[in-house]
DNA sequence: AGCATCTGGCCGAACGTTCGCTTAGCGACG
DNA sequence: CGTCGCTAAGCGAACGTTCGGCCAGATGCT
């Protein structure tokens, strides 16, 4: 399966009578005056060869690959996968290619997968890795030699963050469940050592104070991401508040598992418990009862980081404000509200 | 946020007070004889400046890049995002990168974004996106101009295809319900102008016959892979045969659908009705009951589609069973065979 | 007619590597 | 003593572009 080598600029400008250089300026360069007859005898050459401009040596002069690298986590999470398509996109649509590397979590692949990238000259990196969090190797060598914007908070700091405001989120979710008339709420998070999860929390503590409710510690449990990890915090949940009316979890992979808990525990959704919860994946509105949840813009936030980055490469200095995207609760049954039965996105609240 | 340009080979080389072309042989090259004070000084002087090769240049005089592309589809399909992150770690163990680019799905993109890996130079193209079997004019681009191995068929031909045999697939699930004594059994599949859906359908067929059973036209009802759609079609099913207690469904989200309807007609699972699906995404296991479903090996079929699109690049004649893949049925409760009531996977039944 | 200006295009250099060939120095062998 | 062979390293060319400067001829102005 070899294919012939790719026409050279020289040999398109040979079949063209003029010198390469002019060629280049005509065919890639832009800016350039040509004379008609030399510009369509140009055009033809390069159409009957088939030229295609060879980037990587463009790159090497103008010192520019016109490549990002996003170094992912794991991608096969939906949220993930929709920011590195959002982010592929908007690369795409001015000019610039997408190198992907991907964590292994287990394995500490971090620095070889930067350098892969690295060492292809990427002009910029997009971190999306929440392992990355903790990461104090991968966190050097990428402030020390490219362009960064992150999904995830970084250690050392230093590295512009793109996302959406999770203390909002929290508290935005934790408000809906006071309004609906609940008093006791529990909540099951993800892991603490995520700053997310730490900020959903304030959030969550934040409206309860406001509501003059005391956040008690025994209201929250971590979770692990999975829904097996959720179904026993929930239980946890209620042992400990068996008068609780309300959880807010963290991610819909996890409102499985409450709500299983809950079945299990012979309580009904909703009436015997509220549930919210944050990702809205397509397969909330499925469930039974179709969850509540937030709505996370992942896509759009890959391309915002893409834009962020790119002008940062240029130079540009950003406020911060710049980066933040604005969630969405889609209000469903879980909740206790009245909303479509079934299949259909239903009301949406927005903040921030 | 500008960083300063990366040291060349020839500043390690004047710090070391070497010619840069042995400082390459050295530092890149491999095989070659140097002193063991020079190799130090070389050493020490790139790890001091921080020296990262520069593959750009090494790709130009190499005519080769040591990366490859991936068209991918939906990315955020959970089987292709697994399939991605298959490709992308078992090319970075054999030191390449991959260039991801995705197909919008409605829009015409697919020549734009080959084109963007053609002009990158990528060694190679790995085509995971479904609906490419429909594109000629991108088919003629990868034909013409690079190496390429696909998930799917390709029209035209030419162009070698990795993955599993899902003929075998739709018979063994259709055995599978045949051996627990249901006979009538019909079968939701995905859209028909996929190639995969007609091959699971010729399984399907293949073993009604086998079992002296006319497979009929009725039991077969197209899905266009959503729950709502595979609804519809269970109801449009359950309309033309009442009688019907097996259901073949092509994915596992279509299965959420055939659940939905049955319980919307009063079915129960698996007394009144038993479901075998395909993917085996990680919700199958959760869902009520457990879905019996076929594990296809997204991930693997990464690796083998890079292992084999590498050994094309280097010549290699290959026959075409280095590309087929096993798939496993993963029995749950979904199918009436008493297995573990909840949460694990159970007894698996392997095919070729 | 002489000079400046514009037009269309050519030329040389540079980007950071790899790779094959050459060379200087030196000991060994016939 | 001349030649061979080996080691350690240097040298030149090439990969396919971009980019700024340069140049010949035509045109415009005084």
């Amino acid at each position: 399966m070899v294919k012939g080598p790719y026409p050279s600029l020289k040999e398109v400008a040979a079949r063209a009578g003029v010198s390469f250089q002019t060629a280049s300026k005509f065919l890639n360069g832009g800016q350039v005056r040509v004379s008609p007859e030399t510009a369509e005898r140009i055009t033809s050459a390069a159409r009957e060869l088939g030229y295609s401009p060879n980037t990587i040596a463009r790159s090497l002069v103008q010192r520019a690959s016109s490549t990002i690298g996003i170094v992912a986590g794991d991608l096969t999470d939906l949220a993930l996968s929709q920011f590195v398509v959002g982010a592929e996109r908007a690369a795409r649509r001015v000019g610039h290619a997408v190198l992907v590397g991907t964590l292994a979590g287990d394995e500490e692949d971090g620095s070889e997968v930067v350098n892969t990238l690295i060492e292809r000259r990427v002009d910029g990196i997009i971190a999306a890795a929440p392992q990355l969090e903790e990461d104090t190797a991968v966190a050097e060598l990428l402030r020390r030699y490219v362009s960064v914007v992150s999904l995830h908070h970084v250690p050392g700091g230093g590295i512009p963050t793109v996302g959406s405001n999770h203390r909002d989120l929290g508290r935005m979710c934790t408000e809906h469940l006071l309004g609906l008339g609940h008093s006791c709420i529990g909540t099951v998070t993800g892991p603490f050592r995520r700053l997310v999860v730490r900020s959903r929390l304030r959030g969550f503590e934040d409206a309860l104070r406001q509501a003059s409710i005391e956040p008690g510690e025994d209201l929250v449990v971590e979770g692990d991401w999975t829904p097996a990890g959720a179904a026993s915090a929930t239980r946890l949940l209620f042992e400990r508040r068996p008068q609780l009316t309300a959880i807010f979890v963290h991610s819909d992979v996890m409102a499985i598992g409450v709500y299983s808990a809950a079945a299990a525990t012979g309580r009904r959704i909703p009436e015997d418990l509220a549930v919210v919860s944050c990702d809205d994946i397509p397969f909330a509105q499925y469930m039974t009862p179709p969850l509540t949840s937030v709505r996370i813009p992942f896509a759009e936030t890959g391309a915002r980081a893409v834009d962020v980055l790119l002008r940062r490469i240029n130079g540009e200095e950003l406020t911060a404000e710049a980066s933040l995207l604005p969630v969405e609760l889609i209000v469903r049954a879980s909740c206790g509200v009245a909303g479509p039965p079934d299949h259909s996105p239903a009301g949406a609240v927005q903040v921030r």
